[in-house]
DNA sequence: GCAAAATTCCGAAATAATAGGAATTTTGTA
DNA sequence: TACAAAATTCCTATTATTTCGGAATTTTGC
């Protein structure tokens, strides 16, 4: 897709600020992207303007109002978020103690975590978070959209992604590949285990919208030591996971 | 501020996604702002690139994940809503049934609600909702910064919103408004009724930031039907939000 | 009210944006 | 799988905009 490069700059910025570093003095800015100062003055100018950044305390620049507007509209709009958080809430309550409920979204060819419920959360890491980007291969939450994802799709990400997907054993060839995807898509609801935080267990269940197309996956996390060697349990998590998953299915092809 | 006007007709594109609006097709945005097709394309591919649109299904664009990501950034990031989701919780709590909880902070002259949380909320529709603009003049939650702008904010918000402060009763010239901003200081927390949404009464309290600037306010919302007459309750209430208001205050102190 | 910091202003050379129509790719459907 | 329709990219000359350094100005913190 063609772009427009002094956009593209401007829009730079944006991507500069992070956890890490979310606030921003006008002159690092311009130091970071080798602009001057005059430039870079008038890069933040247009991305104040938009209400993408917004300054604090004069001269340092933070996210703006903007973004959390657009966060609205995405959460109001989002079919699967709106469908979504009723079940996602049943689903950890029912889920018994000590779990997160997630709801996961394709984008482009990552996953992002769209919401996040929990009562009784597991005293363990994890790195899923509302907004935050995750690879499509790794963890049960996204390999539940990654294995059900179009052919042609796969594809794509197979020719871009092959040295991860045989890092994780998922193939060392297309046909591997294709074949070691067939079996997962038929052994939904998935569970993997520490594939993205040590001692997390997850249990995914992929989300279908119209003409059964992937949008995303709910599912849980849980501390794996809290069901080691209870495969009753997670035998149990795993329906209620898979029913959540059709529940959401559903209720996205009614009206 | 100046700007990079190519930079600020692809982010004006942005500002055609709304909730009424959420998805458009990359002729229409053309269509809307009288550029070429080509040139639409693009802006929605710099846009695309910066991951703030992506398409759905193809030819259809809406928000995409930069605006969550960035929403995410600004969340874990802004010391108000850090140090205030605690003292938000425990407010809602202690308020008694059918309240929500409202976090709400400056930006530039206009307020936006940042963080909500209620339990068994009133059954009212209000219009403060994480994300959403409010103006600075009206409600409770918006009145109680106003109020407590430095003077020289003050004196620039005066002379832009004239006819609405005059509209508000809050003074037809800068001498009496300024004394009616003093008089609704010393009356924090301030209690509204109606003046944003029928039927709804907020009260709100001030949150102050390193040296004593306001940066927010934090309140409830509750019907006001249901403490009609009741000025017991809604005296109860004014102490619980004015002491949370100062928790948070002293909590954005504190390391 | 003052010094320091932040921001705006300036204009000319260098660079990039734009339209519009044709060419191509992708998609939905038979 | 193949087809038609839709979406997207490609093209290039002309036109308009961006960019820089440094000086001028405004705003801020004390």
């Amino acid at each position: 897709m063609k772009k427009v490069a002094t956009a593209d700059r401007v829009l730079s910025i944006l991507r500069l600020f992070s956890t890490e570093r979310p606030e921003w003095q006008v002159e690092d800015l311009g130091a970071e992207l080798q602009l001057s100062a005059s430039t870079a003055y008038e890069y933040v100018g247009s991305l104040v303007g938009a209400g993408l950044l917004v300054a604090g305390r004069t001269g340092h620049y933070t996210i703006g109002p903007a973004a959390i507007e657009l966060d609205l509209i995405a959460r109001r709009v989002d079919p699967l978020t709106r469908n979504a958080r009723e079940i996602l809430r049943k689903l950890v309550e029912e889920s018994g103690a000590g779990t997160i409920g997630l709801l996961c979204r394709l984008y482009q060819l990552q996953v992002m975590c769209v919401d996040e419920y929990s009562i009784d959360p597991p005293p363990i890491e994890t790195s899923y978070e509302r907004g935050r980007p995750m690879p499509l291969i790794r963890g049960s939450a996204s390999k539940a959209i990654l294995v059900n994802l179009p052919a042609r799709t796969l594809r794509r990400f197979f020719d871009l992604e092959r040295e991860a997907v045989a890092a994780m054993g998922l193939g060392r060839d297309w046909e591997s590949f294709k074949a070691e995807t067939r079996r997962l898509r038929r052994s939904a609801p998935l569970v993997s285990i520490g594939e993205l935080d040590a001692g997390a267990l997850g249990v995914s269940a992929p989300v279908f919208g119209e003409n059964d197309l992937i949008l995303g996956s709910i599912g849980l996390v849980l501390s794996a030591e809290a069901v080691r060697e209870d495969s009753a349990r997670i035998e149990s998590l795993r329906t209620l996971v898979g029913a959540a998953g059709q529940a959401v299915t559903r209720a996205l092809l009614a009206p």
